[in-house]
DNA sequence: CTGAAAGCGCTAACAG
DNA sequence: CTGTTAGCGCTTTCAG
């Protein structure tokens, strides 16, 4: 049993040729049923596995996907992820999952190794830093599909996967505005990444829209690190025009925000509404509940499986790149109810 | 560059063998520098990328480790992941990781897949339903490295990497009996698993320990999903002596316990004090903060990475199983507070 | 230090 | 319906 079997194997035990025993077990079309049960049968027996080395060697395929995400653990890409996963191993694919930790560097050095293992399809949720995409040009040189979610980047003929981010911003602001906020602050992450740079042009256009100033200082860039909080609530307490209204780019950061604003004495939502973004378990948690805007997560996941799956499997053009959207939803809570 | 070059293309191109270029891209000792800086000049030149699949064909090796996990969508297992990549990831290696979803059969088809992949080790998680391990035989006779992690299963010659699971349950009981608890009720996940059987085991010491009796009614077995909470609610209201402590194996579901308790009218901790197992994010954001088990994922992510590199590197004899446990702690916050 | 050549195990075109 | 045969691209003995 340490021995392995091979189709040479098989086909000496049963008088066949390789050829017929590699085809009884790919179920190739011609090949008679009775010959396919006797190699399936001596498969069995002598406990024969395929060796997936030779075969990906021969097709020059490997029925891997690789994907390079941000960081795992996190609520919503862990959510992201298990739908992939679902997707694509259904259709019997490998998931190679690695992480950037947010550096450029290690985006690169990831995108190298998944491009030299071979992988059929790439996607990609973009690191904060990443400026470059050349890493990238690799995939595409070689005609293997690429697609971007949730961060994503606009490259020719590669699909995205993504919310109306501008929108979810300037409805998020615009619920604040109409629960009487005036004078709202925005806490967001890189603007380099277009998730946060379209929230926050929503976030302007609301103010634009509403008449209200939309001063510079009203948006605070953040990593969303726990530490960073204090800036924030820095900003919030030495602001000549009293802050009364926070809409921040993340949910867990936001959850932060609210227990250090409660901390310091703000009540909430009375002095200040709070809105957040994701809505991710702990928004439900929190005292008060947290206003946020659902970001389906698994259903990205699962859109995400599908559409590569479909550009391998050819039955969509690969020539034609689409942007799949994806409905976001506003959620009101009790952390930006009106209160009068 | 859509042409992939070989290392025959190389060796014509620069006048010397095959054998040449492959020694002189792997570093190979007995190879002339001058050789080897033209071939890895050319290399660069050309856009020479090596073909893993013909790579590992011949080493019979793939560098990737496999995964198998319940699922990726919790807080605990992503953060593990996380430890997991983050290493693995450092060594040159790939992770290919696939969810069970919870079932035997799932994680038997996983197990398969990633066998025949040819994954040089593999990191498993048990699904709660499994009880039959046959599925994992096949790697042990091959002599291919596994280890198993939190959910674990005691195989002959497999590292496993745990917390005392019946030390913290005991520490955790005690803490409330300490609180002044006297009939506390234990919520648990299916007790296949050890580590909900050992959570259970230390409970039940600790009743033994403090002379509190233990009837079988003292626990209950949940699937911990936020519909359950209902039959929890259920046994606490209608039960003829009142429960006042609360020791729940899993933080989400002590978050929606306490949620639910309170909107029943239960004060936490004045009427039932309560405790969790994970120290997951939500424990912190919940109000009264919940008291719970500290267990640490990501570093039980880094040991397990480092475990299975130390097997494959044969830095560490194989046949020498061995077992880590990790320390965990116990965390008092308000859900369990004295309050008299 | 370098080259020749034999695999690694499977697939598929081409014959029959 | 089945067999022959030529790769897929890299590694590695064995010679030189």
């Amino acid at each position: 049993m340490a021995k392995k079997t091979t189709i040479y194997d098989l086909a000496k035990k049963l008088g066949v040729s390789p050829a017929t025993v590699s085809r009884s077990l790919n179920e190739h079309p011609s090949i008679s049923i009775k010959t396919k049960e006797r190699v399936l049968k001596a498969a069995k027996e002598t406990g024969y596995r395929i060796n997936k080395f030779a075969s990906n060697l021969s097709l020059q395929k490997s029925n891997t996907i690789g994907v390079i995400v941000p960081r795992l653990n996190s609520d919503f890409m862990s959510t992201v992820l298990s739908g992939i996963e679902k997707m694509v191993n259904e259709a019997g694919y490998n998931l190679i999952i690695s992480q950037s930790l947010e550096l450029e560097a290690k985006e690169k050095i990831n995108a190298k190794t998944l491009f030299e293992s071979g992988v059929d399809a790439l996607l990609v949720s973009l690191a904060n830093e990443t400026e470059d995409y050349d890493h990238f040009t690799t995939f595409t040189e070689r005609k293997i599909p690429l697609l971007f979610f949730d961060r994503v980047f606009d490259m020719p003929n590669c699909p995205t996967i993504i919310i109306d981010n501008q929108l979810a911003g300037l409805e998020a602001t615009e619920h604040l505005i109409n629960q009487g906020c005036q004078n709202i602050l925005h806490v967001s992450g890189n603007l380099k990444r277009s998730v946060y740079n379209l929230r926050y042009k929503g976030y302007r256009r609301a103010l634009e829209k509403h008449g209200l100033k939309g001063c510079e200082n009203l948006v605070q860039i953040s990593n969303f690190k726990p530490e960073s909080v204090q800036s924030v609530i820095q900003y919030i307490s030495t602001s000549s025009a009293p802050i009364d209204g926070l809409f921040v780019s993340n949910d867990s950061f936001a959850v932060y925000c609210i227990k250090a604003l409660t901390k310091k004495g703000y009540r909430i939502p009375e002095d200040i509404k709070v809105i957040g973004f994701n809505n991710d378990p702990v928004s439900e948690v929190i005292n008060p509940e947290l206003s946020t805007i659902e970001y389906p997560g698994y259903k990205m996941g699962v859109l995400a499986g599908q559409s590569i799956l479909g550009h391998l499997g050819g039955s969509i053009d690969i020539e034609s790149a689409d942007q799949i959207i994806i409905k976001h939803k506003l959620i009101i809570r009790e952390s930006s109810q009106k209160c009068n």
